[in-house]
DNA sequence: GTTTAATCTTTACACTGACAAGATTATAGT
DNA sequence: ACTATAATCTTGTCAGTGTAAAGATTAAAC
């Protein structure tokens, strides 16, 4: 008889509640993602998720955590397997956006900043390690040096290495928002891959300076 | 006495309703926003609305098409006061993200495919009328011929073209949404015109094709 | 002038998040 | 070892929600 026996306390109900919010949030999508369907398939009552996560905001807060670092180590993964800098950014690009088309809900809630409480600390620091990834991207690209975590706030860059960063992640992101909530205009897959590529070495050209002799 | 008698049939109910649903949305938000709240506002019985939008998913869309007529308004409206190109493509950029500022609550439902009735056609027409808008911004700044709402699902331009049109989109999309989502580390308003007006200008010329000899 | 269709109300139901009070068990202090 | 305390989970309750069905009222069509 090593089945469980229906203990009063779970044990890890937080680890269980996630994991059951994690499920919830892909099988039946942000409509469908409601706390008391999260505590029934941890097996516990409606109102147990209250004592570890308070609200349905904190809870969703947890939740945007891990979808953060799934797509930090998505990131990491995706550079990893590129061989240059002109691979490497659009690898990025790619792996950030099939990250938004695997955990499409994941990636709503992650960028909701009104359901989510924004003074979790596990939350902003999930969320600083992703940036610090693709920060380090563009640094990669301009040939500087690479930043850690704990120097992302500090924003001793100069204007225009700012100016690329923030130039490279509304890249990345907003393709991936946009595609996600199928706002291009229906072509053909070829043609849309064709088209992202041109864009995103474009881009990375001129984050290189490859070809920039007049910046002013 | 001229006050409305309170007749049965309201009248225009669904006009009222839009305009009661664009005040719930702007003052109470997405989560104060209920099918319920909007016809108390407009001052009927709570299953009046079912017979104008069918479900909460219609209601949604017919906003954020309200929404989408406000974006396009907006960008004409920044991009008329632009007096060259160089300006315009900043102008474009900052009109759509203080739409997404002035209107957060609409941006956040015009772009959730998940939550609109994919198959409205005015919701349809509304997103590809900005999207027209847009699309001419990026080329103007390449100095070629503009395009109409109708010739929008053609996509008889080059490659090239429609790779700095998706360029330029995600970023000023892109822009806008981690804008409005606080996802940028802070930093001093002052700083943050400067980065974007810096990033904005960049793009601009990889656009223009200033300063781009070698693109393969 | 009658029939029909559209519009709106009433009623009902299953579901939700939050709260409060109670049950059970782990933990800490002595 | 024993008790007090705190943490954890349950039960019960409440106002509020979206949706559906059936009825009331009025506009429109014929």
């Amino acid at each position: 008889m090593q089945a469980k026996k229906a203990a009063y306390h779970h044990g890890s109900l937080k680890k269980s509640l996630l994991a059951a919010g994690d499920l919830v949030l892909m099988e039946k999508g942000f409509k469908g993602f409601t706390f008391r369907e999260c505590a029934r398939r941890a097996g516990v009552s409606h109102a147990a998720p209250k004592h570890h996560f308070g609200d349905v905001t904190g809870f969703l807060s947890a939740l945007a955590a891990i979808g953060f670092d799934r797509l930090t180590e998505a990131l990491i993964a995706g550079i990893r397997k590129a061989k240059d800098l002109d691979e490497e950014f659009l690898a990025t690009t790619r792996a950030y956006s099939k990250f938004a088309e695997d955990y499409p809900e994941h990636f709503r809630i992650m960028f909701r900043d009104d359901l989510l409480a924004t003074e979790s600390v596990e939350l902003g620091l999930a969320a600083r390690r992703t940036l610090t990834e693709l920060t380090n991207v563009i640094l990669r690209q301009r040939g500087e040096r690479e930043i850690s975590v704990g120097e992302l706030n500090d924003c001793t860059k100069a204007e225009d290495v700012l100016g690329d960063i923030v130039l490279g992640w509304c890249h990345i992101h907003g393709f991936a928002h946009l595609k996600l909530e199928h706002q291009f205009p229906v072509v053909s897959k070829s043609m849309e891959k064709r088209v992202i590529k041109v864009s995103s070495a474009r881009l990375a050209q001129l984050i290189r300076r490859d070809a920039i002799p007049n910046l002013r």
